[in-house]
DNA sequence: AACGAAGCGGAGAAAATCTCTCCGCCTATT
DNA sequence: AATAGGCGGAGAGATTTTCTCCGCTTCGTT
């Protein structure tokens, strides 16, 4: 592949997780390519209809999850900070997106499904290690992970947007929750009840119009 | 008014509501129509044009969380407690379609600015009373606080909204992330910088256009 | 350094979506 | 039971979005 064109990829690949994290799945194509700054045959040219487009994104950005996973794991000695190291490299790559967009526009078939449980494992990995330590509360499951880095790592709406410009407040509250996970001595007010897991996530997202390409009927 | 006017009339803004929620404040009249399952001309009667509509949503969504911040403050001793129980009526009245529109389609005028200042020294009120308890980290700030009622309280995104169809996920996250904002044992292990104000969140989100009716330019 | 192949952006046609109004029927209130 | 006020649906016009054709530019190679 050449090299303008790798770059061009690379521009639209990011360009479209930013536009669908602020305006869904269904943001004009258009909007991807003025964000890319690049022209619409490009974008048509490489990715013939959205749903190559966002199987290619996501597909992405799990690999990259899985690199930001086995990354943290192996920086960090304390398992609660390693978990915590992975979760910011989550939301500096825009977590959400590949949620988000992921089972809305997108058949999970066998590669796809592949690559997802491969990044499932290597999370699950560094939550278990957390758990196991003391480090983190029981009634955390992976769900809730995942929920919430989604809920905080998407894009603040509209003109809010702009008070994040370089990402530090995501980072900020992604601490405060976090330490809203930890182990704490005893005086949680409410919360405890069980934890939610990341097949419970997948089964919801799936529901709307049976796995079908574009599901979802309003 | 007659009943059924205003049986309408209520069906739009909480279907106002929710779209702006889900789909940003450009999203289609015609959405919101669907969605209160009124006629077109029903809105368009009631509201002559989106700005009528926004602003009377925005009003009434103060009024509300006014109203929710002082029966807070009567219904619970604990000064954390109180703020918690805000919180929580907050999610309910889906706090962040105010913010998410206030500022992008609105000018803020005489009245709606009165409107605003009374809910925020409301809730300011809930927010010292629970620091000065030390029953809160003291780098938690209004703007904080506002930002992650906005994120946690936003509808998950897509066909995800189908797993907290009873909203009682969404407690359970804003519990979790209230547990990290109380005042902790010492070992929090990132987060602590300076404390965010109502007025930053506000200067932001004045930002873009001048604050003009439909300020915004790409 | 110069050639050929591959890639790029812009203009614009066709399709889809959104805004907003007219009008005949229905429902609250007296 | 009368009447004023309200309601929903159909649809015209404007706007937005999708997607393609084509002439110029850039990359990789000889």
């Amino acid at each position: 592949m050449r090299a303008d064109a790798a770059r061009s990829r690379r521009r639209i690949l990011d360009a479209a997780c930013e536009v669908f994290l602020e305006r869904g799945p269904d943001a004009p194509l258009d909007a991807v390519v003025r964000r890319a700054g690049v022209g619409p045959a490009t974008l048509y040219r490489r990715f013939p209809d959205r749903e190559a487009l966002v199987r290619a994104l996501v597909t992405d950005l799990l690999a990259r999850l899985t690199e930001a996973a086995e990354e943290a794991r192996r920086a960090e000695d304390d398992p609660y900070l390693a978990l915590r190291r992975f979760v910011h490299a989550a939301a500096d790559l825009r977590m959400g997106a590949a949620i988000v967009v992921l089972l809305e526009h997108l058949v999970v078939d066998g590669e796809l499904a592949a690559v997802r449980r491969g990044t499932v494992t290597a999370v699950e990995g560094l939550l278990h290690a957390a758990r196991d330590a003391g480090r983190l509360r029981a009634d955390v499951g992976m769900g809730d992970l995942v929920l919430l880095c989604v809920r905080l790592s998407r894009p603040l709406p509209g003109a809010l947007a702009a008070l994040d410009a370089d990402g530090s407040l995501v980072h900020r509250h992604l601490d405060l929750a976090l330490a809203g996970l930890a182990a704490a001595p005893g005086d949680q007010e409410g919360a405890p009840r069980r934890a939610l897991g990341f097949d419970e996530v997948i089964a919801a997202a799936g529901r709307p119009g049976e796995p079908g390409p574009t599901g979802v009927a309003e």
